[in-house]
DNA sequence: ACCTGAACACCGTTCAAGT
DNA sequence: ACCTGAACACCGTTCAAGT
């Protein structure tokens, strides 16, 4: 009861369908008071923070401290820091550039997956984001939307195009997010194959074969190439199974089938 | 000087390559007490911890706790909590088994795929596990050789494997991260679409087309169904892209290529 | 030389006491 | 009715003081 800081959502998880669906009825109730706190001011601190003092300085503490006020404050507009994260990951998917190239959905789909890339890259996040706490947010509804959209257009059924779908959120998402979490890459990522060549000395000789051939390129790999070599992978699969179930392919232009 | 718990290793990151080669050496290096406390103790207790009372039970203090002695004695041993991830990390990867079925690369990247997201599934795990601080530790690696070998035998060149690699791996981490933070699922799912047609109603209704169309099924897929169509997208894809270069495909059953 | 109790500098969250 | 200082119950990590 005391807890739940915009209504009566007692204790829905943060991030369930549910929990959004009751934020935002409850921020259409709400009356914006004076000059005083709000939920989105409070998401706009939090962005500011990650992006100037980096993840690790997300506390809850130093968002109420950027706001000139205590932390048990923000706890009126937010019921846990959980909350927080996923209004924050929901915030950060509406940069994303949702926008239509009319040449056909292979092209969209790619410009989508790296613009979603960028995106999820442009700033630090906390570890849970990416994941789907976002995921029944409004912007990242739209995102969902959009990406179900192409794929219906390119001929899938309902079905194919909603499993489609997430495969290309979690694909980009573990993408980004491991690529984000990298670790021990120097400016041109020289450190890491200079690690490498120590750690695989130490390694049983007798083992690790192809390691040893194809090694050095895969702790080399430019990340960018990398995520571009995947979104085509995905991309020819996508095609590929459209082919194989006798559905509509895309041939060259974009053609609306009448669902 | 006094942070490095095992060695000169004094402030590498725990995860990368270098730490990795440097870890490894060191525990070479050491004696094995007498019946005391060693690093493989300590992560054996740490996975106990989480498999039993989950993600947020894992502290420093906790595994101490069931060793029974103090968490200032768990830094002889690591030098911080991000080393004892980085650790749990690769030790969760050990599990996974690399069978070859002898019925061609791409039935044994399939089983590859499912064994990874069933290891990945079998436990809680911090955060930033799935990502890549375990990407150098000796069982990852395993990992890694194991799906170059695959991609190589298949006909690819080496950077083609490497980046092949990489993108299964990303995928895989990124379906698996998002299917455990998932959240708002019943029992039987039902949870989740229940609060879905609440959450579409509250929506702008001139938008959201697509989402009205295939956001149920959406939704409601059962995961397993979800990650076998992204398997086969993946499959098709890189199956699609050798044909594409013009290097040798798979015919039926596995034939080594002189590489 | 090794170990660890106790402390330090933080957290998220709560709530009684203020206005 | 609203706000918040101060406290609670934790963290990870350190180090002086013990053995």
């Amino acid at each position: 009861m005391t807890r739940a800081a915009l209504s009566g959502n007692e204790s829905l998880e943060p991030g369930s369908s549910q929990w959004w669906a009751e934020r935002a009825a409850a921020e259409n109730r709400r009356r914006p008071r004076d000059g005083g706190l709000s939920t989105s001011r409070i998401i706009t601190a939090a962005v500011e923070l990650l992006r100037e003092e980096g993840v690790e300085a997300l506390t809850v503490r130093g968002v109420a401290e950027r706001l000139h006020t205590s932390s048990a404050s923000l706890y009126r507009h937010i019921a846990s820091r959980d909350e927080l994260i996923a209004l924050i990951a929901d915030h950060v998917m509406g940069e994303i550039r949702l926008v239509r190239t009319d040449r056909g959905w292979r092209a969209d789909a790619e410009a989508l997956m790296h613009e979603m890339r960028r995106v999820m890259l442009s700033q630090p996040l906390p570890p849970s984001v990416g994941r789907n706490t976002a995921g029944y947010g409004p912007n990242t509804l739209r995102l969902v939307d959009a990406a179900l959209e192409l794929f219906l257009e390119a001929g899938n059924t309902p079905e194919q195009a909603a499993f489609t779908t997430t495969t290309m959120i979690q694909f980009v998402a573990g993408a980004a997010d491991i690529q984000r979490s990298a670790v021990g890459r120097g400016p041109h990522g020289a450190t890491r194959s200079d690690g490498f060549a120590r750690l695989l000395d130490g390694l049983p000789a007798d083992r690790y074969a192809a390691l040893r051939t194809a090694g050095a390129v895969y702790v080399a790999a430019p990340a960018d190439e990398v995520f571009a070599h995947g979104v085509a992978i995905f991309l020819e699969g996508v095609a590929g199974r459209l082919r194989a179930s006798g559905l509509a392919d895309e041939p060259e232009r974009g053609i609306r089938p009448s669902t």
